[in-house]
DNA sequence: CTCATTCATCGATAATCGACGATAGTCGAT
DNA sequence: ATCGACTATCGTCGATTATCGATGAATGAG
């Protein structure tokens, strides 16, 4: 639908700012943005330790921003015998900008 | 350029890091969500006192949240008189989007 | 000038969060 | 079964933050 005119757009919805609230807040972090940047950008699954030598912080930080992350499925988990290898979510990069047009009022139901 | 190949994109600077985690700070809180889509959604400048109407928390609490959006200029107030005014700043929806695909290592400067 | 209105700021409080170190759990190899 | 390597969880501490109520500052009306 164009939703773009001079509509009277909804409001979100309790539960949708709920959402999108966790999803801020698991990248109000600078230490998560480096965390997941680096994995974009070598753009390979990275086990818990290999983090962690890229990283000014220890392993249980560490392990604890990737549950973070992964909560809000912008990292999976990869359990690997007794590694576990964390990966970008590529599909964190679609809901996201949508999220973004829908608190301003551009999109009415799920992008 | 064309950065959307296989190259090894470049990391975040400390300074986009930086930028990137304000931005997500300011949204990283259900209140300033719903306050930033009743901008959106009434599409015209709100004075504060309007605002608080429509929001379960006091004057000072929105002034307070009011001031996080400004900052980041998701807000940008318009003192009228001895009331003040605050819409939304259409342009962050252009600069957010972006963000996160710097953080995804899809861009490579400025876009 | 005085007063009422409107918003911003201050001080306090309780909750949340990032960081660490230590510990516990899991798996593969020996 | 035991050991060693790797990761997750726990307890704690300090810093940040969301909220409130009260106060202060600026403006317009009378």
């Amino acid at each position: 639908m164009n939703e773009t005119t001079s509509n009277p757009a909804p409001p979100l919805s309790d539960e949708d700012t709920a959402t999108y609230t966790r999803w801020f807040k698991a990248l109000a972090d600078p230490m998560r943005i480096r965390l997941l940047n680096l994995l974009a950008v070598e753009r390979r699954a990275m086990a818990v330790g290999e983090i962690v030598e890229h990283l000014p912080i220890g392993q249980s930080t560490v392990s604890h921003h990737l549950k973070v992350l992964a909560e809000v499925r912008f990292v999976l988990p990869e359990p690997r015998g007794t590694s576990t290898r964390y990966a970008v979510n590529e599909r964190c990069l679609e809901r996201f900008p949508a999220a973004v047009r829908a608190i301003m009022g551009l999109e009415a139901g799920r992008a």
